[in-house]
DNA sequence: ACCTGAACACCGTTCAAGT
DNA sequence: ACCTGAACACCGTTCAAGT
């Protein structure tokens, strides 16, 4: 035995935060694994697929069993953002399972159906900007040639990721309120 | 003068709305214009560009002059839904272009700044898993070779973009009354 | 079971040259 | 100003064949 299936997600996920999503092509992941490209088909029926295997493994470290709807939306959004592109490659793959990922359904027990989904899309949103901004600003820093200031956007990002959640959170509990009046 | 920029624009629209992103490559855009690909580049300096030229007349219909932010979001989601992947097309640019929109800088008017960018968010979250569902809904008409559902999922989309829009106008409308007080 | 080699039908972009 | 033609360095996927 060669390669498992577990070896070309590890691969590909290597290519992803070593070189982003643009370039994690089927062809650099069998290059990362010293194989032809044709032989990743053994493994995976196609790209798609392993996208959906790399987005499982991004979200492999979020704890399913928080109590705090908040806890549960920083460490989802932790996660994506642990990994280069990782945003758009969750994003991307849960966008085309809402209504039955895992994490929705926790979600969803702790405010509800429509709670969940709005908590979701809200962080899927705010992770991909956040990302799509921290390239920017990467690339934007080698251009001037200067260091990139270490606390500008990105603490502005996380400061306005949490006040989503607040109101979000906040429009969810006066429904309630609303509710049981 | 043969072709024009927005002719480019044009062009690369109704290769968009016929065949989706996907297919939506410099070199169809340029078979559309019965000119060679390399034409392209004498309008656009790149892909990235013309995609950001497509994601402002897609975006083009809706009005900024509106005072009630729900109808804004409502008329940017129709927007973004009425081409195919137009929602993909138009998150991608936008989320790029946080904090400097036009569509942002009128909702944080009537919202403030925090509010303006959750509601983008969500707004763009729920108009891509809207289209993916769609095309997920279509594909899977196809393999089974029945008609597709008229009033199914695309129905129970759209309620739950509106309950997402109430719990955030709640959320916000909580916060005020809070700080009032 | 896992992989190679070769092929097919594509990409975005550049650049000298034409009109 | 606008375009052609040719090239460069890539894609995802299939398939017969090898071990």
């Amino acid at each position: 035995m060669r390669n498992t299936r577990a070896d070309v997600v590890a691969a590909a996920l290597r290519v992803l935060a070593a070189q982003g999503l643009e370039s994690c092509s089927m062809r650099r992941v069998a290059a990362e694994l010293d194989v032809q490209p044709s032989a990743l088909y053994h493994h995976v029926p196609n790209k798609q697929s392993l996208l959906a295997l790399m987005a499982d493994e991004i979200l492999r470290s979020v704890r399913l069993d928080a109590s705090d709807p908040r806890a549960l939306c920083v460490a989802l959004r932790g996660a994506m953002l642990s990994v280069r592109d990782g945003a758009d490659v969750v994003a991307t793959v849960e966008a085309f399972r809402l209504g039955s990922s895992a994490i929705e359904r926790r979600l969803a027990e702790l405010v509800g159906g429509e709670g969940a989904q709005t908590l979701l899309l809200y962080t899927f949103g705010h992770a991909q900007s956040t990302q799509t901004h921290r390239q920017a600003a990467e690339f934007g820093a080698l251009l001037a040639e200067e260091l990139p200031q270490e606390a500008g956007d990105g603490r502005d990002l996380d400061a306005t990721f949490d006040s989503g959640i607040d109101i979000i959170l906040g429009g969810l509990a006066a429904r309630e309120i609303a509710r049981t009046n």
